[in-house]
DNA sequence: CGAACCTTGACAAGGGTTTGGTAAGGTAGG
DNA sequence: CCTACCTTACCAAACCCTTGTCAAGGTTCG
């Protein structure tokens, strides 16, 4: 076999372990070319975007199924129509929330979860 | 009180229990006023969210974690553009990717392929 | 005052997600 | 032909999400 990479190559240079290669495939995050005989191609481009993947999760502490969400509302314009009209109904101005309440609240938030990532958030 | 609900007064019109009223406050879906006193104080622009929110996750089978990671999205612009950047198929030049995987890939361009199976997928 | 609310915090059970491993069988290339 | 890879399918441990419930204490109001 000559120039895409196999399963175990793709796992060495992206990172990723081979059986998450094939769980990223299986939820839909990448959709990979086969050989004649079923193996799994990995080309630049895919090796690529299984990097950046890398990097996203970690930098965002964020979940495969958060991708994975979102990729449904790439896919579901219904969805994510239906998504949108939820968080524009009734905006709630920011002086009807005190803005230490607020605060308190992404600090407790993160706190547990991400040590690493401060919020960065503004008032919407 | 004036005409605002109490936790399970909302529980009743919006068919949540009260501990899911709680939960859905303490992910950020939803920012309540309180009373002096510290009550939850449900006015009708809640108790429709909170309707509208059930028919969404019924809707579409998506969970309470989904909406709040779009919620994020929206707080995070970083993450956001993180999310978008990673969907788009950016066009691919050489220079992103080292010279050797380049060029096997370009001596494996014209493999016979197999077309991926579409990105339907059933739970696992 | 006392009943019936409310608050936060904690424990827990059931189910889904994540990730690895292993098994049975097909494929690639020396 | 042999070895090392690949495939799918299943079992499993560790974790997280969902949801209920209970405890200890504050509030409302008859």
């Amino acid at each position: 076999m000559s120039g895409a990479l196999t399963i175990h190559e793709a796992a060495e240079t992206t990172g990723w372990s081979p059986r998450m290669l094939r769980y990223i495939e299986r939820i839909g995050l990448l959709v990979l070319r086969r050989s004649e005989s079923g193996y799994r191609l990995y080309g630049p481009e895919e090796l690529q975007r299984l990097r950046t993947l890398r990097e996203l999760l970690a930098e965002f502490d964020v979940g495969l199924t958060d991708i994975g969400f979102a990729l449904r509302m790439r896919r579901e314009p219904e969805l994510e129509r239906a998504v949108d009209a939820w968080f524009e109904t009734e905006p709630r101005r920011p002086q009807d929330v005190p803005a230490d309440e607020w605060l308190r609240w992404e600090q407790d938030k993160h706190q547990k979860l991400i040590p690493a990532t401060p919020p960065t958030l503004e008032p919407v």
